[in-house]
DNA sequence: TAAGCATTGTGTAAAATGAACACTTAGCTG
DNA sequence: CAGCTAAGTGTTCATTTTACACAATGCTTA
């Protein structure tokens, strides 16, 4: 702990805003905080940045230390500041937001944790800090790059149907989508790949099952085209 | 110094990428070093944050000891954590973006500043630091808000022709535009007041001038419409 | 003072895109 | 095998975007 604490630079630290899809609900990944201040409270799950790694390094890094969660997409939001943001000291935080799907990753608290949980985004969630604010603002990037690139295949398993694809949408855009036009434009980019299989345990007609072409995708945009959902 | 020096926060600077245009060219403002490191390079305008201010007041009063620019559209873009960035030690940085009228400001050098200049954003600059990256990153910000926020006024005088207009358009996003199609776009929004005065001074046809008009837009905003050049 | 020059200012038609809409197919269940 | 549930599929109409050219204005200068 002296030892790590002796890199740590103390005024600094990062909070990771991790998005889930599961049962048709957009999640957010919070963790309960073993210590003061705030101990007790499901916050953002975060950490101090040390002196020898990037913010990008210090936000995969305190992400899996709080929750095991790794291997995911990372992206940074803003920076917060706000003077009495942090009860003990002034700490700046730059806040980073993530995507994955909660079926692959296998949660276990943290050092400083004692649990990790998934919350649907719906339900009113009293955060500590300035979390709620870190909370919207990451939420609204989300909306925004959903929209411009296609990132929604993260929340997702690697295999999907087209529904299950429609319902993301709907579910951070929280506006419903024509059908049939969803599929004609989402397909018009060639970047899903048909697969010959099928939902399977299903008591109705089984939807066929597609994966996400992201050397597909990289082609598009290395010919200058844009995503625009 | 030493009474300021004590209340900065040593590894936490702001680098401010101002945006100008003047002579129907995008122009950035670039600040001479009068210390080292990278004594009399030609560099991004920035300091240091205190512990007693937020991110977004800093980088106010940095853009004003360094240039005696002030009262201008300011956004914070992204933070830059390369370890290696600055020399002497590790120091995390926060860019932020701004626009403005040159004609509206007398630029004056700062306390460690011996020259403040307009450069063109299309001659090749040489930048110390890691500031050629933050420069890109804030183009490319300002690229993506001109097409979807009113902010190009920002860039004018109060006073404005069409042409000019559909010039920093066309500079900024480096693209030729139709003018009866711009026209009749721009106009759409009524977020234009047309005056009753004309360009003076020139040797042809006098251009109608107009001005922004900051409260229909605000309504606009308020109705839950989208600009969208 | 008329001809020339430079730039402003204006409308329409064709093409492309986006939005609305309903029924058949498939596969399981009871 | 009847009934249920969700999958899958095209066309039409409305809207938006694009392409495009010439007359009006006001200064300059011969």
């Amino acid at each position: 702990m002296s030892q790590v604490s002796k890199q740590m630079i103390k005024n600094l630290s990062i909070d990771c805003v991790v998005f889930g899809f599961e049962n048709n609900k957009l999640e957010l990944l919070l963790i309960k905080r073993k210590s003061n201040p705030s101990k007790d409270s499901w916050a953002l799950p975060g950490g101090f940045v040390l002196k020898t790694e990037t913010l990008d390094e210090a936000a995969v890094r305190i992400l899996e230390e709080n929750s095991n969660v790794k291997n995911i997409y990372l992206e940074q939001v803003h920076t917060f500041s706000r003077i009495d943001r942090f009860p003990l000291r002034r700490v700046i935080s730059v806040a980073y937001f993530a995507l994955i799907d909660p079926e692959n990753h296998f949660l276990k608290p943290g050092v400083d944790t004692t649990d990790v949980k998934w919350f649907q985004v719906n339900e009113k969630i009293e955060f500590p800090f300035d979390h709620a604010e870190i909370f919207q603002r990451a939420l609204k990037r989300l909306r925004q790059r959903v929209r411009t690139k296609p990132i929604g295949f993260e929340l997702l398993p690697e295999k999907f149907s087209l529904t299950q694809l429609q319902n993301l949408y709907e579910c951070i855009l929280d506006e419903n989508m024509d059908k049939r036009n969803f599929r004609k434009r989402i397909l018009s980019y060639n970047m899903l790949i048909p697969l010959d299989e099928y939902q399977e345990g299903v008591a109705h007609r089984a939807a066929r099952l597609y994966k996400f072409d992201s050397k597909e995708y990289q082609n598009f945009i290395d010919k200058g085209f844009n995503f625009q959902l």
